[in-house]
RNA sequence: CGGGGAGUGGCUCAGCCUGGUAGAGCACCUGGUUCGGGACCAGGGGGUCGGAGGUUCAAAUCCUCUCUCCCCGACCA
């Protein structure tokens, strides 16, 4: 298979980003056609690593997996008002279907609240049925203007779970609850760090009383919203009449939540460790975590150096679950630049002078560093190093994180630092400034382009202030960037 | 939809200005020598240049129309 150049540039960093996703591949990961994404082998295999991750912890929780139509009665969209109003310009409507206009056009879902709704109405009838924990692995489509690769495709793989409660309290500790295992995920398995927050009523999701978000500072310094979790009130239940009766035999309408995660994570894990040389993946995602290229020397081949050296690699991956990269025809040099560039956490080089001296010479990917170490001790030593890559991997991102945040205490201020960062010139930072959740202050920040990213759960910073546009007082700093 | 750019073997691209009927590198196949950071030699297979029309003795190259993709903006996970 080809293996393109990466013409990687770091400041270039769409450029970069794209070469990388595009060319760079993990296996050659992916490529969009006509604004959908072909997921190839490598790739697909880390969204299934984290898939697994997800998954494993939804159902821990309570959740069951279920699945619902893809075709929405185009109806149903029209319930939920600022649902409708929120989806609308992204909808792709089916008319046609067996050869006749359909009486009534169907969507394609871009999320699934109103069909979930629909079902709900019929499945809830009593305080004895809630609360209903569901969550389904889908893809959905959302024809929007542009499309970016991994971040913003027309199709897109996800997950929404979706729950129903007797009261807000408990809906509001669930959105809670999903919201941190999303920042769980983030953190200790794609070794991204994350900050829980709301967003503004005007970035919330279109039916929401409140959105819950986790952000991502990628290495351009351009925000990624990773993860959402939405409280969706009673304004669904409303919607779609999913009443019950409760213990004193009254009719109430239930409370509901949404939240979803996507293969934008993908993205967001690419852009975060991802260097010149190619992909950094987190051990914890990486589909193969250790590879052992042969070497076979001057006396390879004839006298069988090269057979005891393979038996002996194959003896050592076989002891700390390793691949051996036996490929003919490729030179060491090929196959060390393969893998690194596919992002394999640990290479491994294994020739006459460690078959001799019983030892070998391993490399990581995340600090590029290389080191000799005795046979008998890898199988010992590579689990602890695989944790302390993932632990290194983390806090970079995290230092990164930190050292681009920034706080300012007035809007010109805010604008000064954000006006001229782009996600290709990169210098992008994380703007921590008082503002009030209010749409006046959205548009007076979107006039450079940025958004309000969120209002953290935890204030880190100085606690109360006056807001940067209106003036009034707000309790916390919030997140104003550039974003994805 | 507005502004840029690009469509030429599997991939990346040169050739186009100054028309003469297609090239390079990588990949692929065969044989051999290699093997501690993208090996080398020799031989070989594969494209009619996004599509349509026009000008011309002759079009990848000039003209007209059209389709597609990429980047920037508006929309957005």
């Amino acid at each position: 298979m080809a293996e393109s150049p990466i013409t990687a540039r770091s400041q270039d960093f769409a450029t970069w980003y794209q070469d990388v996703v595009l060319q760079g591949d993990m296996a050659e990961p992916a490529e969009i056609v006509k604004g959908c994404m072909v997921i190839k082998a490598n790739g697909y295999a880390v969204w299934e690593l984290l898939q697994r991750e997800l998954d494993g912890r939804f159902k821990a929780t309570g959740h069951q997996n279920m699945y619902f139509p893809l075709l929405i009665p185009q109806s149903f969209l029209h319930k939920e008002a600022e649902h409708v109003e929120g989806f609308s310009p992204e909808l792709a409507v089916v008319t046609l279907a067996g050869g006749k206009q359909l009486d009534e056009p169907y969507v394609i879902r871009p999320t699934s609240e109103t069909i979930i709704g629909h079902f709900f109405a019929k499945w809830i009838k009593s305080w004895r049925d809630l609360p209903v924990l569901v969550n389904q692995w889908a893809n959905i489509i959302r024809w929007e203007l542009r499309t970016r690769m991994f971040l913003r495709t027309t199709e897109f793989l996800w997950q929404e779970g979706h729950t129903a409660h007797s009261n807000h309290d408990e809906a509001v500790k669930e959105v809670r609850r999903m919201l941190d295992v999303y920042a769980e995920v983030a953190e200790d398995v794609m070794a991204v760090p994350v900050i829980k927050g709301v967003k503004t009523q005007s970035e919330k999701f279109a039916g929401a009383l409140q959105s819950y978000c986790i952000e991502a500072m990628m290495q351009n310094g351009f925000a990624l919203q990773a993860g959402t979790s939405h409280d969706l009130g009673q304004n669904f239940g409303k919607a779609f009449d999913v009443q019950f009766q409760n213990k004193e035999g009254q009719l109430e309408y239930v409370w509901q939540t949404s939240w979803g995660a996507s293969t934008r994570l993908i993205g967001g894990l690419i852009m975060s460790h991802s260097d010149d040389r190619g992909l950094v993946l987190p051990p914890k995602l990486a589909p193969t975590k250790a590879v052992i290229v042969p070497i076979y020397g001057k006396e390879g081949g004839k006298d069988g150096g090269k057979d005891r050296v393979l038996e002996a690699a194959h003896r050592i991956a076989k002891e700390v679950g390793a691949k051996v990269d036996d490929r003919e025809g490729q030179t060491p040099g090929a196959k060390f630049f393969h893998w690194e560039r596919r992002g394999v956490p640990v290479v491994l080089e294994f020739g006459p002078r460690d078959l001799a001296s019983g030892s070998i010479v391993l490399k990581r990917r995340d600090t590029g560093v290389k080191q000799p170490m005795p046979q008998a001790e890898l199988a010992e030593k590579l689990p602890a190093l695989l944790s302390e890559m993932q632990k290194n991997m983390f806090d970079a991102a995290k230092q990164r994180l930190r050292t681009n945040t920034v706080l300012a205490n007035s809007i010109g201020e805010v604008e000064s630092i954000l006006k001229d960062v782009t996600a290709e010139k990169g210098g992008g930072k994380f703007v921590m400034a008082h503002v009030k959740d209010d749409p006046r202050c959205d548009l007076r920040v979107k006039e450079f382009k940025a958004t309000i990213r969120c209002i953290p759960l935890v204030d880190e910073y100085d606690g109360p202030g006056k807001c940067i546009v209106t003036g009034e007082q707000v309790d916390r700093r919030a997140v104003i960037a550039k974003a994805y």
